[in-house]
DNA sequence: CGCCGGATTTAA
DNA sequence: TAAATCCGGCGA
């Protein structure tokens, strides 16, 4: 049976979104009986990110990204897909880092029941609408505190042995310079990743 | 108030 | 390669 780590503290979260994604990388999602290790991220926000959802300034959609770090912002994308990002950041800088891809570690067959898949294949975690759908996460996970037990919760890994980093997915609507920052990670040499690969 | 389009996935 | 499918944000 999968015992997991300590809960990681709300400290942790409240410091620079690319460095908090980048140490995200190998930490653990668990919910019951089921976990994933977190194999790439992508971090938003900060100062003036033409890709973040916070570019427009507060809204009721993005608010939870004003909030304290360590909370679950979670966002409905193409009327389909639940996106599952850690609220990171000082106080105020409005960021968050998108859990794009992870590795099955322990609830198995739950994972497979919500994913509709009969055997376990690189792709089932590869994107962050299959991590949602693995974790059958919607709009009531807006705002979790994830350093709290209960219910979802991000607890302590193991590190990966390298990390690579590339320009994130899917923001055809940023500025060049936004588009091609390098604000993608992933764990090196892991499988479980989404694509287009990193290496 | 109506329209546009998306931090995507899937099947054809 | 296109459809699925919903709602936030913006302009009228």
């Amino acid at each position: 049976m999968f015992r997991p780590g300590p809960l990681i503290p709300g400290a942790f979260y409240a410091r620079d979104a690319d460095l908090v994604a980048r140490d995200l990388l190998g930490q653990l999602l668990v919910d019951g009986a089921v976990a994933l290790r977190i194999t790439e991220v992508e971090a938003y926000g900060g100062p003036e990110d033409s890709a973040s959802h916070a570019r427009m300034g507060q809204t009721p959609r993005n608010q939870i990204m004003w909030g304290p770090g360590g909370h679950a912002y979670l966002y409905l994308c193409y009327g389909i897909h639940w996106m599952l990002n850690v609220v990171a950041g000082p106080l105020g800088q409005s960021s968050a880092v998108l859990i794009r891809a992870c590795e099955p570690i322990a609830g198995l067959d739950t994972l497979l029941a919500r994913r509709r898949k009969s055997r376990v294949a690189p792709d089932l975690l590869a994107g962050p609408g299959r991590v949602a759908q693995a974790l059958a996460l919607n709009g009531e996970f807006n705002g979790l505190a994830l350093f709290r037990p209960g219910q979802l919760e991000l607890r302590r890994g193991t590190p990966p042995d390298s990390i690579v980093a590339g320009p994130r997915v899917g923001i055809g609507y940023a500025t060049t310079e936004d588009q091609s920052a390098l604000r993608r990670f992933a764990t090196g040499a892991s499988r479980w990743v989404s694509r287009p690969k990193l290496c």
